[in-house]
This record gives structure tokens, sequence and C-alpha cells, in this order.
DNA sequence: TATGAATGAGTATTCATTCAT
DNA sequence: TATGAATGAATACTCATTCAT
């Protein structure tokens, strides 16, 4: 199994040829549903073939995720371009909000493999540290933000835990639905959330 | 097909024998993981027979999250006895988080339910309704402490679904373990949350 | 398991019941996809319980196939009374093709035992030749009719078999729609073969 | 799934392989006990390995029945080879009855399929219509014998089902060994039944 | 780099039947 | 006479993965 240093651009190319087919199988059958041989068929491989390109069913899961999160990262650095610091707060809170709100099929991704990373701890451990790098380096506008209004280090790492935490709750009540069940709205919920989370950093500096 | 009106005990201990199978299968294989022939084996059974007792795999997952969710339902009932309003919001609130805390495979179920629940939207339609209605009815103990300390309804619903929201989150990276990447702790994170809602409803009232 | 002699009324109306039920999950849903689940259901039964009344499912579909052999020699009988010989016999082989064109059920229970009915050749032996004699009686009329118009017993035997064969041929092509494939009607081509079939008959006689 | 356009000639060597054993399987069990399990067996097969050769099980009895009627074609009219009109009628016909009596389980697959043809009308549908169309193709030789003894197209037609019925009717009874219980031969009453259809058919033209 | 072929383990569910009560 | 409980064997089919070519 050759697998050169210097991948060339074909190669390269392949191989987004097959993410953007597992996205689109993602997006049609939703994630367990998804099977490597759809994977291939979609691409126009041989489920085989992607043995040459990927360790892993697993491996194309974890590269998609990396993607996404990358993705996350930039849509967030630029919602706090040019800002005042509580306005990038604010913004970028959202921006990570809007991302998944938008990307349905980016939080089924997140929730699987952050979720199932912890199980066998053996195999995925090294691509598992990887994801947990680029989902910190995603977020980090959001400290930096923090910072910017005067909270200190610690004040800013609780403060980007607690819009993740508070987004992703919210988001999955609304991909499945729930929240109409309580008669509100997840968007708004979240922008009260974070007008409230600046008062309280205003408060602090 | 047989279901009598009047389940006898005997049946009724083997019902339970059987979900405390499927609970031990859970916890040590996972969700998804989890087989009925597995399920069977470790309650001493043939697979053939659960289905004397269970329509299906997933109805046994569906009575699992019930008897969670009754569970929950009591831990919140029981947090709020004999207290005044803004300490029942606050014990309400933490005995939520506590709850999924201390049982990670319940809050595993939960997702597993609640996000599967939407798809096939045929079948399993009326358990959905069911669940719903559980977890409405097990987070109604946070609603009324927002009423008695002095909010609106639509506000106190808001509260819950806000209260609901920041502990699933905080759960998923505390049951993950990223949460360590950030240098936090998910309890403290949640009580200063609770502190900080309890602030604002006594602000507004 | 005390088997009286004497079967009481009551027991011969359970079990007439359960043939009832038996017929009627049948006719709804195809030979194969009878189970005795299923018709012990529809007769307001345990599946257990049939085993009071039958010794197994064949056991139920041979009674169900005797009682119909029965009709049909009665069909047969009440075809030939009170006629000449030549129109007896044009009669009674129109009332074996009329009775399984109006009874495609039964058609398929004869099938399916009499064809089933090699294989094992232990069990079902007994049973085998009780149905082998039902049938042979049945046909006895179209023999006699035969013989009336002068045929000698061995061609009153052919006759039979070749009427009993043509008939099921039509049928089988009428039930299963593949005689429209060929522009044809199987009655008429019934009506048509007993017609040259007479007219032999009495160029022999 | 990656059916090539150009089947290799061992491909084509391990599908016969593979159908052979199902033939000798429905042979030793019968056409309901044959299972893919017993299939794939006997091929020397694990059950997964056959889908990559067929879509499913009932593709292989299509293929068998197909590769069976196909067979019939050339019997017909290799039978009708080289003579005259009213011989050839004759030997089609036996032909037909001959085909089927030495092959036993071509008989039962054919009923098997044309009867279970009927229900689902969904799926199948398409290779029904293939084997309905391989059928007429196959006793084509017949029709047209007719035609040159003079008979018109209806006639023709009548002639080619009347020799169907009568033909499977018989080897209905005697595949099954009923015949025996009427004191006749099969093949003696098929030759009997086809001189009358010739002679009769000679008086119309 | 890619394929065709194959594996082996696994899936939930259905069936006729048995037996103690 | 009937039930509830249970069995054991069977079902077709899917999956991620491997390997010789």
């Amino acid at each position: 199994m050759p697998r050169p240093d210097r991948p060339s651009a074909a190669r390269e190319r392949k191989r987004e040829l097959i993410l953007d087919a597992a996205r689109a199988v993602f997006a049609a059958e939703g994630l367990e549903g998804a099977s490597l041989r759809a994977i291939a068929a979609r691409a126009g491989y041989t489920p085989a073939a992607l043995y040459f390109h990927f360790d892993s069913k697993e491996a194309i899961y974890g590269e998609l995720l990396g993607e996404s999160l990358e993705a996350l990262g930039e849509a967030l650095e630029s919602a706090v371009q040019d800002t005042s610091a509580d306005i990038a707060l604010r913004q970028a809170s959202m921006a990570f909000f809007d991302f998944y709100a938008t990307r349905p099929g980016d939080l089924d991704l997140g929730f699987y493999l952050f979720r199932g990373g912890m199980k066998p701890a053996g195999v995925g451990a090294d691509r598992d540290r990887q994801l947990n790098a680029a989902l910190a380096n995603a977020l980090q506008p959001i400290a930096e933000a923090a910072i910017d209004m005067g909270a200190g280090e610690a004040d800013a790492r609780r403060v980007m835990v607690d819009v993740f935490a508070h987004a992703t709750g919210l988001l999955l009540l609304h991909h499945t639905g729930r929240i109409r069940m309580f008669g509100t709205e997840a968007k708004a919920q979240m922008t009260g959330y974070v007008d409230e989370l600046v008062a309280r950093i205003e408060r602090l500096g």
C-alpha cells in the first residue's frame, strides 16, 4: 500500500470526490443509514477502492468532521472581524449557533464522533486528540472576545464552554423538533442567552 | 399477542429482569452495539422469548427511556419539596443535571430515542408523543418554580428550555471527557449558570 | 391429552370455529402467509390451544381439504341428478371446473397437500390415503356417467383422469391470470374440451 | 452491485456453479425447504457471497426457471424439425410432456414462480413478464404446427393452451403418484389426448 | 490505483411446537 | 380445555473489511 509522502494533486482531488460523496449520502440517508458501499457507489468507486484513500469508514467520518470544524473556525473568525469586543462575543456566539443551525448533518457528525470517541480509546485516540484541538481552535474567537472585554483567562474559558453548551443543547432541541412542544424558538433563546452573558461579563470587567 | 389485562406479578418481574439485562448491556456495549441477542442472553433467555414480553427491540428501548424519565420526574419533584421558590428552581435545575451526571446511560438512551424518533414518523409516532409528554412532565417543576418566583408562563417555559439546554450541553462535554480540555468542570459551570438564572428572574419579578 | 371417543357437540363446534378461522386467514393471506398464530388469533384462541383440537398445522390443512373434497363430491352428485348419461357427463365435468373456478383457495389447498404428500411419506401417509380416497370418491359421478354412456370401466377411469387433468391445467392458467396472455378464456376451453370428450365416447359406444 | 458488462468466463462459471447447487438443493429438499444458506453451503460459498452473483434468492429461482424454459423451447423446437405438420404437432406436444416428465424439479419451479408471481405484483413484475414471454415463446412450435395444419390463429392459440393444460394436469397426477390410484398411466393418456386433438384439427382443416 | 471476489460476523424477527400449570 | 411462557431452529439479507490480481 504505497501512501506517498507528497500526495499528488490528483490524489487529493479523488479524496475530495469521496468526501463529497459521503456528505451527499449523509444528507440523503442520515448518519446511521450511510454505508461505505453507498458512499463508494455515489463516488463512482468500488468499496474496496476507498481503502486506498482512507483507513476506514470512521476515518472518512473523521476527515469530514475535521473539515467541518475548520469551516466552523472560519465562520467564527470572520464573525469577529473589525468589531468591538462585546459585539465580537455576541457575533461569534451566534455564528456558532447559526453554523450548526444551517448544517444539521455536521451536528450529527460531531455528536457521533465525539461520543464514540470515548469507548475504544485505543484506535481513534490520535484522531480524537486532533479533533479536540480543532474544536478548541475553532472556538478560540469566543474566548478572545471575552478576554478583550476584560475577563481573565479562566473566565474566558468558562464563557467559551457556556456558549458551546447552551448552543449545543438548544440545537439538539431544534433539530429534533422537540423545541416546538415547549412553545419556544431556538434562535431567540440563544440570542437571549448571549445578551445575558455579555451583560454579565461587562459587570465583571 | 396474548397480553393479559391484569399482568401477574411474575410477569412483571420477568419484564423487569429483561429491562435490567438491557440496561446492563447498554452500559457495557453502548447503545448501538446492543443487540437483541445480547440482551436475551444476559437475561438468560432465548431471543424469541423476548417477543413474548415486548413487541420489538425499540419497544424495549422505549420502556427503558420511559422508566428513566419517570425517575427523572421524581428526582425533580423531590428536589423542590418544602422550599422557597428560588431555592426550588436552583435545586430542580441541579437535580436535572445530577440525574444525568450520575446516569450516563440514560443520557445516551435519551439522545438515541429523541434523535431517532424523527425519521420514521410513522410507527414510532405514538411512542414519540408519549416520550415527549413524559419529558415535558418531568421538567415541569422547573417551570413551576419560575412561576412561583413571579415569572410569566412564557418566561417560565423559556427558563425550562434554557436549563434543559445548558445542562444537556454541559453533560455532553462531561461524559465525553471533552470538558477537561477546556480546563473547566461541568458541575461548577452548571451551578454558575443557575446562579445567573436565578438572579435574572429575581430582577424580572 | 384426553381425546374422548364420543366427541361432544361442543367440541365439534369449536373445531369448526377453528376451521372457519383458517379458511378466513387463507382467503386473506394466502396459503403460505397463513400461520398457526394467525389462525389461532382469528379464532380467538391461543396457538397452543389449537393443539387440543388438531395434531398439527398440516392436520388443519388436511381437514380443510377433506371438507372441500366432500363439498366437491356433493357438487358433482347434484350435477348428475335426473339427466341422461351424456348430459350427466357434461354437467359433472363442468361442475368440477366451476367448483374450483369459484374457490381458488381450495385449489391452492389441494395443490399444496397433494404435492407435499410425496415427500415425507411417513407421517402424512394415512391422511394421504384418506385424501386420495376422498378425491376418487368425489370424481366418481364422472366415471359413472361414462359407463352409463356405454364405456368400459377402464375407459371410464381414463375419462375421469382426463377431465381432472384438463380442468386442473386450465384452472391453473386461469387463477394465475396467465391464460389472458394466450388470448383465451378458461371456461370456454373447458366447454370445448367436454364437447369433444362426449363426442368421442359416443363414437365409442 | 459492480456487475460488469463483459462478464468473464470465470464469473459465468461460478454463476453456473451456484445455479447447479440450487438445482441440487431443490431436488433434495424441495422448493420451499431450500434456503439460501443451504444453496450457498452446497456451492461451497458463504451466504453473503451469493449476493455478489445474484440480487436475491428469488433472482436465483428466476434464473433457474429462465434456463428451464429455454431448454423447454429447444426441446419443442428440435421435436418439430423436418416433419409434416400433423406429426410436428404430435411430437411437440409429447416433447412438452416428456420434458417435465423427466424433470420434476422444473415443474415445481414453474408452479412456484408462476403462482407466486401474482401476489407481489410490484417488485417481481418485470421478471414475471419476462417469464410469461419465455413460456409463450417456448410453446410457439405447437401453435405453428396447428397453423400449418390449416387452423386459424385463434384456434391455434386454443390448441396451445389445451395441450399445456392437459399435459400439466397429467404431470401433476404423475409426479405426485396419484395417477396410480386411478389405474391409468400419464404418458398413455397424453398420447391418447394428442391423437384426438390431431384428429379434431384435421376434421377442421 | 483499482477491481472482483469473498468472508464472517451480525441483524431483528417469525415459526410451529412443547409443557407446566 | 386452555393459557402463558419458552424454545430452537430458521429466515433473507447487510456490513465493513481483506486480498489476490
